[in-house]
DNA sequence: CCTACATGCTCTAGTCACTAGAGGAGCAAG
DNA sequence: CTTGCTCCTCTAGTGACTAGAGCATGTAGG
């Protein structure tokens, strides 16, 4: 019978490396774990299917506090999926607004590198485009709420 | 004869925070400011231009360190723009790859939201769809390399 | 001139989601 | 028994801000 497997082969297995597994469970998004003789924390198969989970739900874009709530759906499957559905929603419309962003952005940036000459930084538009704002073309910002701004999360 | 404005102004005009304007004085991508006889510091057009083409860098995601080499470009006029070119590039090349991520979770996001019958969370396939891996679609992360793993960045 | 009140100053600490490192213990192989 | 790997806890650092305390300054109205 296996009672479970150490947190580097948990690790591996999810996807989710060492320290943020241990960071994971610090901060309650995963349990507790069981723990060895020596002091070693035990993972089943379905502690490695939850990391497997929030690492899925960490690459979808989901926060830290979105994905708890999802766990705690999961956690106590008798509830309406209403909140997982709208969580799911809002996330959805984040990204499309990402996109939409990304998708000026790189328009912007293909100018910018289309037309440097290659020569002094004088004539570069790479510097001109960015420090002079009525040439700007990517203005999403003005758009976008304030949750987007974060395009790299900060 | 205008000898500058309050910080206040600077930062309306160039649509950074207050608070961020200090901050970008304090890491040294602003440089120390002229102050009054109140020690309130003084920003003229140059010191607005340049704030505008940090937030405009932000914005199309370079990092801070990026748009320090950029300003030192701009500071020293006479050397070649390749090094410019070569950010923009490689910013490029993220952006794309961030965009192709995100139209992934996008298809999984929308099928996750249309999937979803509304009904009880043991037949959400939002849960079931995060959880296990073999029934999720995107993959970006395995393609990707590890620099464009935090789609969401720090 | 006096009073509000907005705006400015510095400094410290908090945010998010990790990541790195110190310093030590456990464990399997040779 | 030694080597070398993994594991443990704990603290501190990252990036790019953001928030708040506690005080100074500037301005408009009365």
């Amino acid at each position: 019978m296996s009672v479970g497997v150490s947190i580097g082969v948990a690790a591996k297995a999810s996807g989710v490396k060492v320290p943020t597994v241990r960071f994971y469970e610090q901060i309650g998004l995963m349990p507790p774990m069981v723990r060895t003789d020596g002091n070693r924390r035990l993972y089943g198969p379905a502690d490695v299917k939850r990391l497997t989970f929030i690492r899925h739900a960490r690459e979808l874009g989901f926060e830290i506090d979105a994905i708890r709530e999802l766990l705690q759906l999961q956690d106590q499957p008798n509830q309406s999926c209403a909140v997982a559905d709208d969580i799911a929603r809002g996330r959805l419309g984040e990204v499309r607004r990402r996109i939409a962003s990304l998708r000026a952005l790189e328009a912007e940036l293909e100018r910018m590198v289309g037309e440097c000459s290659h020569g002094r930084v004088a004539e570069c538009r790479v510097i001109e485009v960015l420090a002079d704002h009525c040439e700007c073309r990517f203005h999403a910002h003005e758009a976008d709420g304030a949750e987007a701004d974060g395009a790299e999360g900060g």
